[in-house]
RNA sequence: GGCCGUGUAGUUCAGUUGGUUAGAACGCUAGCCUGUCACGCUAGAGGUCGACGGUUCGAGCCCGUUCACGGUCGCCA
């Protein structure tokens, strides 16, 4: 944050030192406090930089110091003064040795009463920072973050040009597909009844670019999706999108490695380790039971299937006949945790709509209480203890479900959840991971509530090789050509190999349940593009907002965008969306039909 | 769309089993104060207890509806 800060002739709050003493300065910005001793007056004037301490002495310019008198809270103002060694020192703040005596004050303008102090110690109501954001982005922390935001955009665009990648701007106007997530539509004036969309992701057109011959693009690109928000998520989000021509799995690892080798090294002054450690889907699900692992911990998922199938334990057999598993997390030193909090773990699993959870727990001298043990024979119970090395101290929490999947899911959910409540996740480090492998397809309801396959990247993904043959007889099975790239148990961006063969593509549209003319109405143009030469290609996005939050170390992604939306999508600063005049419904041939 | 939580002064919060005039801290206003830095001291102002309805002799507290915000599941190719 304090780089660049001598631009021209003006001097920041934050940057004043020893060096400066004796010289004769001008600061502007706002009043963070001022303390007034009678006669002696200290005002602490901020700007992005910092804070820096003015005197006005009464004994020395009567009139100065009764305009200073007036000062208040986050007045706007000029202070000129000479710079000198305070007479005690303040070391909490990084400019706490000096001090501007003032000659000079002019107050640019005053300021009403703010609804909350600039601060970053006051804790306030999201609600109300919003709706007076303006004021809440002049605390020191969001201020940083901004800062940090525009390092880290640097950062890329730096890295990318170095490496032959062209930034290349896409449409925000754009059309609708209706796979993947609902569109933000706009309504078109000049075509009645037609809507563009904004779009998702840049991908299509990235794709195109490929085929155009820019075998490096590069974007920072807006995205908006009409889904619901969450701590991480917003409708509107960022996007550094990226992809390559003539190139693999490994090229685009490669390239991206490098990208965030260089980025954690300068935004964050962390080496990490390279090459970043991969692990395939199948595996992070069936270790983690999750695919995107948080690996700053152990506890993986065990497999306790083999160990008490037929032990007569109803929910376990039940799970297993119907072909699914029963799995298990050893927590170690667990058994210190109480049976409500074991309750409310059984609670937090059922979220995940497992339907209990099964527990033992072994106290450090060796006794034993459990929810199951007694429907079980005395092997059977050892068995699962072995398998799982549970021991004295510990915790055994089993889930079983019939869905295999399911199972994994609140298992994996579990797992993260246990961390954090016993406190063994580390802080500060940064474990990056590739995830593999991905299946091309999953299983979905469609609006008419039809179980079809959906692409689970996006119906341009890559098949791997080996399992092209799986388009006749099992597609379900079939892996991608994809990866993600997970940071502490969270997904940073995710990308894939291209499907850059029209026969290809053909099968891949078959698969998902379009017709050739359904295909040729919604990605005509792309498929129209691949018959004229198109070069192997991939490529990845990752979310910016989400790298921010890491690097600043806040929890929510709101902390990291200037402007954000709350929970229902509307922006409570601006107060929109809003209903708009009839007048511009009619231009744009709207006619309004709302339930409630 | 489902579930959970929160809503009391400008801000952050307390408020007992339903019982007299709803409190504290910070902020704000006024006065005093020449080395403070969360300055200090004195005095003061500031409340539709989110809104509406109900139960009750009596509601900040109990019930219902609703609004706002947060979290979460679904959703997020």
């Amino acid at each position: 944050m304090n780089d660049n800060v001598f631009p021209g002739e003006r001097v920041y709050c934050g940057v004043l030192r020893d060096e400066h003493i004796g010289s004769h300065v001008e600061v502007r910005g706002w009043v963070a406090r001022s303390r007034n001793l009678g006669g002696l007056i200290f005002t602490d004037v901020r700007d992005r930089t910092g804070i820096i301490q003015c005197v006005f002495d009464e004994a020395a310019d009567k009139a100065l110091a009764g305009l200073a008198f007036e000062l208040r809270m986050e007045f706007t103002v000029r202070i000129a003064g000479t710079v000198r060694l305070r007479s005690s020192i303040n070391d909490k703040i990084p400019t706490g040795r000096v001090e501007i005596l003032a000659d000079t004050l002019e107050i640019y303008a005053r300021a009403e009463t703010p609804p909350f102090e600039i601060n970053d110690a006051i804790n306030v109501n999201d609600t109300t920072r919003l709706k007076y954001r303006y004021l809440d982005l002049r605390r020191p922390s969001l201020q940083g973050n901004i800062a940090l935001r525009h390092r880290v955009m640097q950062i890329t665009r730096s890295y990318f040009d170095s490496v032959g990648f062209l930034e290349i701007e896409t449409p925000i106007l754009t059309k609708s597909t209706p796979e993947g997530a609902r569109d933000y539509l706009v309504p078109s004036r000049v075509h009645p009844g037609e809507f563009y969309a904004l779009p998702q992701s840049p991908q299509q057109y990235k794709q195109m670019l490929m085929l155009s011959g820019f075998d490096r693009y590069i974007q920072i690109a807006r995205c908006f999706r009409d889904e619901d928000l969450r701590y991480d998520r917003q409708p509107e989000f960022t996007q550094i999108d990226l992809e390559m021509s003539f190139a693999g799995v490994e090229d685009v690892i490669g390239v991206n490695e490098g990208f965030v080798a260089r980025l954690m090294r300068e935004a964050a002054g962390a080496d990490i380790p390279m090459p970043v450690p991969r692990m395939t889907y199948a595996e992070a699900m069936r270790r983690y039971g999750s695919d995107k692992p948080d690996i700053r911990f152990e506890m993986e998922l065990c497999d306790l299937s083999a160990a008490v199938r037929g032990g007569g334990f109803a929910v376990f057999d039940g799970a297993l006949e119907k072909g699914g598993a029963v799995l298990a997390i050893n927590a170690v030193g667990g058994a210190r945790m109480t049976r409500k909090e074991i309750d409310s773990l059984a609670e937090y699993v059922k979220t995940y709509k497992a339907k209990g959870l099964a527990w033992l727990k072994i106290t450090p001298e060796g006794e034993r209480s459990s929810s199951f043990a007694k429907f079980l024979p005395e092997q059977t119970v050892e068995a699962m203890l072995a398998a799982a090395g549970t021991k004295p101290g510990d915790l055994l929490l089993c889930v079983a479900d019939a869905d295999i999947e399911l199972a994994q899911n609140a298992a994996g959910s579990l797992r993260c959840e246990v961390a954090r409540r016993m406190d063994i996740i580390p802080h500060g480090e940064y474990k990056f991971l590739w995830v593999t492998e991905f299946p091309m397809f999953e299983y979905g309801e469609d609006d008419y509530g039809v179980t079809r396959l959906y692409a689970k990247h996006h119906p341009f993904t890559c098949p791997m090789d080996e399992d092209l043959h799986l388009f006749d007889t099992a597609p379900q099975n079939m892996r991608a050509k994809a990866y993600d790239l997970v940071l502490n148990g969270t997904e940073l961006g995710g990308g894939s190999i291209r499907i850059h063969r029209p026969e290809v593509q053909e099968r891949m549209f078959e698969a998902l349940g379009f017709s050739p003319e359904q295909a040729q109405a919604q990605f005509g143009h792309l498929i129209n593009a691949f018959r004229y030469g198109a070069p192997p290609h991939g490529g990845i996005a990752f979310g910016l907002d989400r790298i921010i939050m890491h690097l600043a170390g806040t929890d929510n992604i709101r902390d990291v965008i200037a402007f954000p939306k709350v929970q229902n999508a509307s922006e409570l600063l601006f107060e929109c969306p809003s209903p708009v005049d009839s007048k511009q419904l009619e231009i744009l041939s709207i006619k309004l039909d709302i339930k409630k």
